[in-house]
DNA sequence: TAAAATCACGCAAACGTTTGTCTGCAAAAT
DNA sequence: ATTTTGCAGACAAACGTTTGCGTGATTTTA
């Protein structure tokens, strides 16, 4: 039946002592004799007093809320970066803003005005596909809210970021369908204009080229990661004067619509390895025999723990050595099991 | 280099006009000159103005967050659930904090203290596996905070919930299967504790009966939901003296392992129906023939809708008749594209 | 025993905004 | 010419909390 929550004020005039008095025993002031400590907190829980954030959030300026704006919550990716997000928010006293951009660079937009509005004190974000500016990322440098960028991460200078290094991944990925013996390997590239085309290209040629082997560059074949054009990707190696016997795809989606598209062949014998997107590949019946495991989780917690450092960072020393920091955590190889 | 953000005061003192007839400016109040309005609006954007979100929603105690707890984020359902609930908290100039009880039902009480710290405007929930007392909620009918429950809803009165029969959806699968020409039907089923687990009991009897069949209890088994638990009864349903021809699984995990089974002891014809849980299921070589599709998506919003229907709805009216949603979304029968 | 230190608490400002009420002043109505 | 109306804007209170400073009262130290 209590209408309006308790408030302070409240506490001190029953108890006839100063609203100061009550803060202070409240927070364990040691200015505050142990019998009025006592008398406040007793009262006080009889009241069912709770402080009133949003009057302290605003008396110094600080939410403890962190935005985190990400394209797609349905992507196993994020849904499990989300989840180390939220693990380490929770574990340091700061609550989750959520919001997706469904790789919509407009909404993106909206979405960045509206974190922004909230004043949140920090902000998480994997940029859309479909971003290709990022002024509207500024503002929160001027008002001196942090920002930090993670898996997607935009092409400019000096911001924060935590992203995996899939060059390594698939270095290794490459290296053990060498070691198993193929030595034509396809590779199902994704666009071009990704950072992570590139990286996997380049681990896919330093693979090579480590195991003195020359690089094939028409074994590389770029695609747009629907299922047509995995298929038309896949005609072409097949077609091709040589024939991969093994083939790595840019996701489990690309692998899946390829794994099936061979299969429908009745061909059998290609290996194949992806970037590990979906944990229900472990439920399949035809898997690629080894994934890149990008580590999402400990992604999504590396990049709130360095927006919290970062908000709570003394301020502005000097501003001269504002550092960046650039976090890459290392793709690897994982084998699997096979069923 | 600004450092602090700009406030309503200063344009005030610069322009040498009061802060209310800024404040008044900002908003199109109807007693403000057009001049002034002008003035005042043009020095705001050039000084970056942004109107204090704290001190706003301090000021009318609002705080325009709807907090949601819910079990596991990389739960398909979920994630997709969740989507939809931002999608109209977007919509309505809501924000989602977001919070996930990882099913343990101690970390879903604190979570729960952390919202109303955070003193969000409303309250989503879908409970953890693991709770089984609800006072930690009724802090929120004190305050008067609004709380909307979702898919796993407590078994109390007197809430507001959303929530899918499973019943109509089962009923449809069964009668799908028997229109199929099967007679014997088998349905590994949840623990007995699920609400979940006795609709679909039901809705499987209703469809035995409403087609003059006898019901048969030995055939609906219950399991533990892994995938030894699964083999476990799968076993029993073999070796059953009236060895079923179709199978309902309690959801798609559950599927995957008795279908892998069947295939690993080279069964095939058996025919199973599952609750669309993983949307992968589009990509899989063996699936489920049906699927009953629970709209999450359709859910999450609904309940979203509710909950801010409720935060915005004329106060206490007489508290006489306060009415509790209570939506259930009919599950239905998807037939899935063969392959 | 006087001076200094300590204790326990009160006063009031501050955070940024909105909003009800009040005040001049000019134009319109009587 | 006086009253009424309407306009444009100012004043100040209010939201709940924290916190620097001040102030008596008591205790300790010299």
């Amino acid at each position: 039946m209590s209408d309006k929550p308790t408030t302070i004020k409240e506490i001190a005039k029953i108890l006839k002592i100063s609203v100061s008095t009550v803060s202070r025993a409240l927070n364990d002031h040691s200015s505050i004799g142990l019998t009025t400590k006592m008398r406040v907190k007793k009262l006080a829980s009889e009241l069912n007093y709770e402080p009133n954030q949003k009057a302290i959030q605003f008396l110094h300026g600080k939410s403890f809320i962190i935005g985190v704006i990400l394209p797609e919550l349905s992507e196993s990716f994020f849904s499990t970066a989300i989840s180390g997000i939220e693990d380490i928010a929770y574990k340091r006293n700061y609550t989750v803003l959520l919001a997706q951009s469904h790789d919509d660079a407009e909404r993106e937009k909206l979405l960045v005005e509206k974190m922004k509005t909230q004043r949140v004190d920090g902000l998480l974000v994997s940029v859309s596909k479909t971003t290709s500016t990022y002024e509207h990322f500024e503002i929160f440098k001027r008002l001196n809210i942090p920002v930090v960028f993670f898996d997607r991460i935009p092409p400019v200078k000096d911001i924060h970021y935590v992203a995996s290094n899939l060059e390594t991944g698939t270095y290794e990925a490459v290296n053990f369908l060498l070691k198993k013996g193929h030595r034509t390997i396809g590779m199902i590239n994704g666009p071009n204009t990704l950072v992570a085309s590139h990286e996997r290209k380049e681990g896919y040629i330093k693979a090579m080229l480590s195991n003195r082997l020359k690089f094939d560059p028409t074994l590389i074949i770029n695609s747009d990661l629907t299922e047509a054009g995995t298929i038309e990707v896949m005609d072409n190696m097949l077609n091709h004067r040589r024939k991969p016997t093994a083939i790595v795809t840019f996701n489990d989606y690309v692998a899946l619509f390829a794994i099936r598209y061979t299969r429908s062949l009745n061909l059998n014998g290609i290996d194949f390895v992806s970037y590990a997107n979906l944990p229900i590949i472990n439920y399949m019946d035809y898997t690629p025999i080894a994934s890149v495991e990008q580590f999402p989780y400990k992604q999504g917690k590396k990049a709130a723990d360095i927006l919290i450092d970062l908000i709570n960072k003394p301020k502005n020393e000097s501003g001269a050595d504002q550092a960046f920091f650039n976090v890459v955590v290392e793709s690897v190889l994982v084998i699997n099991d096979p069923k």
